[in-house]
DNA sequence: ACCTGAATGTCCGAAAACCGCTAGCCGCCG
DNA sequence: CGGCGGCTAGCGGTTTTCGGACATTCAGGT
């Protein structure tokens, strides 16, 4: 008995996102342009539908139109246990809100492994569920994003209150 | 629930033996000089006694009275996939007969991988039982032994039905 | 503001070192 | 001769080491 993964692909504000989920949970959430490269699969895909990637559409939904600001779905994430320590931190900063990389790499108790954090969240298997794009440079500036510059602005923009600011 | 690890010692003609054992089986038989250095455990090890070293104990004894030729115990050995295939030929090798490396490279399907059988089998956690003393050089010199090399003689002798060879 | 350079922690791939070997060669000695 | 001992060059698998690459940050100079 293999634990296939099943994958589907719902549309968004920006743009087509793959969904990718194992019977234990929530594999990957994948950009419009990296169906393949930064994270790969042991297994074979198989399209089709799941409980776990109807929930993780539906909620998604729920963001998009701000009616949900924290996630819950099982999540099936595999990586060292620094990535994962990194990841569970990044779940910790609330809707609406940044830090930068060295300040989630001190409350992770290592305030020197800012750019280690950079590395980790560089390799989240789950864009936007795991809120990678709340994290920016210490002078603000939005370094880099596996779904391009343009989509974490777009995110950051969307989560903040204060819709005006749009217009930056 | 951790899968807590259990040792016990019991003598020996070649030394007191350190046993090792999780619920899945037996995990090392480890020689007086050695307790700590050739294996290594990620959890700690408690004192007691547990059926699974119970049974190896008793088959030690049998083994040294010679009364027992072939083991028979479950193992709980981890090792690379060549480490595992080594161990496993090791343990066809019927008492009182002895194997070079090169034999059993060739046996494994890569004859010239003597010298990798000999790495994998200074790696054995599961001395004695699993006969990593069966195996001599091609020109038959005793060549290593984690135990020494004199118990490796000594083992040999044991199990030659020629006792008189024992004077060599 | 923007650039440069240095120091940072983690991860990954490549290369080197390490071994419980062996076959081939070359002396040496009876 | 023939046999033994010592030396040497490969052998395959695993472990260790090393060198970059990074979604950084800080200080210092334009």
């Amino acid at each position: 008995m293999t634990t296939s993964l099943i994958s589907t692909t719902v549309p968004s504000p920006v743009g087509e996102l793959t969904l990718v989920g194992s019977d234990a949970g929530l594999r990957a959430v994948l950009w419009p342009n990296e169906r393949a490269g930064r994270v790969t699969f042991a297994e074979p895909l198989a399209a089709g539908s799941h409980p776990i990637l109807d929930a993780t559409a539906t909620q998604l939904g729920h963001y998009f139109d701000r009616s949900l600001t924290c996630f819950d779905l099982p999540f099936d994430v595999a990586g060292t246990e620094f990535q994962v320590d990194v990841w569970r931190a990044l779940g910790q900063i609330p809707f609406g809100e940044t830090r930068s990389y060295g300040e989630l790499a001190a409350d992770l108790g290592k305030p020197s492994a800012a750019r280690a954090v950079g590395a980790a969240t560089g390799r989240n298997p789950l864009s936007i569920v795991i809120p990678c794009h709340r994290l920016v440079g210490q002078s603000g500036k939005l370094t880099g994003f596996a779904g391009g510059i343009e989509a974490k602005r777009w995110l950051l923009d969307h989560e903040s209150t204060n819709q005006s600011l749009s217009l930056l």
